[in-house]
DNA sequence: ACTGATTGTGCAAGCGGTTGCACGACATGG
DNA sequence: CCATGTCGTGCAACCGCTTGCACAATCAGT
């Protein structure tokens, strides 16, 4: 049916092997034979079968990208969409392809079928996905993990951002800003990100801690918000998991008659394109998602090349983007 | 190195043709074999090779998912984001992989060699990608458009959602809520989905027509919403062809003092989970993005199944949800 | 009991490439 | 001028699985 490399062959007078050797510059070759077999190719619209290829050579040409994705949500999110451009971009630089696989449902059997049945040559994984008996099978095998694990964190092999350090910064800026009691609101506590970030924020919120958090919803962040503004004393300042967590409580001061930033300074995690068009506009710790994934790809290539690369964990820092919803002049 | 077909026959003295037909159900076979061969597998934790399994059955197990994207941000979009979800859910429930690739810096040739080379049994594409020359070669192979082709309409094979249905939603809606000068905010003209938006705002705003295009940011939409709102005479109500049109009008009118929905109603396409969260909540033309990549991928499933299965035209309808940013009482 | 259909399994030829080995041709050095 | 290298290409085995064909064994029908 589709041409192969044995009629590329025969019409350039050639062995199939050095038609081979001439597509994969595996050997030095005539310029008269490599003439005649690209001429050849081009005649038949030759595309070599990269199945057959990759049985023979032993490696797929593509690379896995687990998400942990119970419903759509995690799959639209930023960090996963932005990160997997980069991925995408990186791969596609080397001639490999990405598969992208959600192993929500079937707790490991998915990463480890891609795996085992050499579908592809190395895998990025969620943080959620490093357990022992995962390892096991997997320690052998390219891979990188995107984000911090929980468990096995000295020993896995990972790049994040560094979550504490980010909340470090918001905050600082916030009591910089002349706000002086910080709450930490959003995030599901259990959540290894969250929990980095909390301890961030506890280790410079200076002895106070009110963390509130949440099921991760808009609108469970803007209940819990109403609920602690509406306390005399409550914070002026606000530490947010994320941009939900942020509306959430935008909505809440709305509906308190609380003015930002004269009343309330609010910092939010992640870069959100509409994060600068809230009212007012959302002071951010900025987190470099394409940069992250970007690294991720890059260090699983290495890995890929050379296998005796051991296991390293690279951590990113964050950076924070001043905007009007911590503008207030320090000290009034 | 890895356990192949002829350790698990030889553990379970067999035939290999007895363990591949064992694996696939190809034929019958006594219980007893089975056992046996399922007790080597089992025994030598024996996965088979899909490449080699691939290139032997002629089909390669995966699909591609084509992304037009310069930059970042056309990965990010809820859109895809959610179509993608839903699309590899229906692959996995298949034993399908879904391969990514960008396509927007290599004008055909990612999509021509996901096919040539056999790396994937159908492909999703991107509308921008329909045009005659690629069409010639790819027509015979399996693919669905995820969203209308400007070019062939009626021949490509294509599931989208009624743009046009939705633009026409909007304007009755704020039509029927006493809204009478409407206006249509965002997008880039050029672009397919907005032109059928535009055609459906066109056919029901009743002989008027203020179409404001953007560059698809919500920066200029503020700007360009800003200079119309200071008319005179300015429209009453606005259909926005994304959120980040929603947000830069929404900011338009605090600059401007208008109050939504009393002075301004503003319809926003797109089911965006922040949506609900700004102040007044917006109204929005919900496009169902999950039910859109289940069917595209449903379709494509048919046609690779049946490759008799002829190219056709699938179009969901929009549903409108009516929230506080058209919240007037009618003809007051 | 004999014939013909059915069932279960083995044999071996692919699928379309890659690659170690061999070998002839030509260049180089003493 | 012969021994020794290097270069360019062909030969054939192999990657691991699928599948058409063959054949022995079992079963049903008359």
């Amino acid at each position: 049916m589709a041409v192969t490399i044995q009629d590329v062959a025969r019409l350039a007078g050639v062995n199939s092997s050095t038609v081979s050797r001439v597509i994969n510059g595996k050997a030095t070759i005539t310029d008269e034979t490599k003439a005649k077999v690209y001429a050849a190719m081009q005649e038949l619209d030759y595309h070599p079968n990269s199945l057959a290829r990759s049985l023979a050579s032993g490696s797929s040409g593509a690379i896995g990208v687990i998400v942990d994705a119970r419903d759509a949500e995690a799959f639209a999110n930023e960090f996963f969409s932005r990160s997997l451009f980069a991925i995408e971009k990186e791969a596609q630089a080397r001639g490999y392809h990405v598969i992208i696989a959600n192993g929500a449902q079937s707790r490991g059997e998915t990463i480890e079928n891609l795996m085992k049945e050499h579908k592809v040559d190395g895998l990025i994984l969620p943080p959620t996905t490093v357990r022992p008996a995962l390892m096991k099978t997997i320690g052998q095998f390219p891979y990188v993990v995107l984000g911090t694990p929980d468990t096995m964190r000295s020993e896995a092999c990972w790049v994040d951002n560094n979550n504490e350090q980010g909340a470090e910064l918001a905050v600082k800026h916030l009591l910089e800003r002349g706000y002086l009691k910080i709450a930490y609101l959003g995030g599901r506590e259990k959540r290894g990100f969250t929990k980095r970030r909390v301890r961030g924020y506890e280790k410079n919120a200076g002895g106070q801690r009110m963390v509130l958090p949440t099921d991760g919803t808009a609108e469970e962040a803007c209940t819990v918000a109403r609920e602690i503004l509406s306390a005399a004393d409550h914070p002026d300042g606000f530490v947010c998991n994320d941009n939900l967590a942020a509306f959430g409580l935008l909505k809440a001061c709305r509906s308190c008659g609380l003015r930002i930033p004269d009343d309330i300074g609010i910092v939010a995690f992640d870069n959100y394109p509409l994060a600068e068009y809230t009212d007012p506009p959302l002071t951010i710790v900025d987190i470099d998602t394409a940069m992250l994934g970007e690294q991720t790809a890059q260090l699983l290539f290495r890995r890929i090349k050379d296998s005796r690369i051991g296991n390293q964990q690279i951590m990113l820092s964050a950076t924070l983007v001043a905007r009007a919803s911590t503008e207030r002049v320090a000290n009034v």
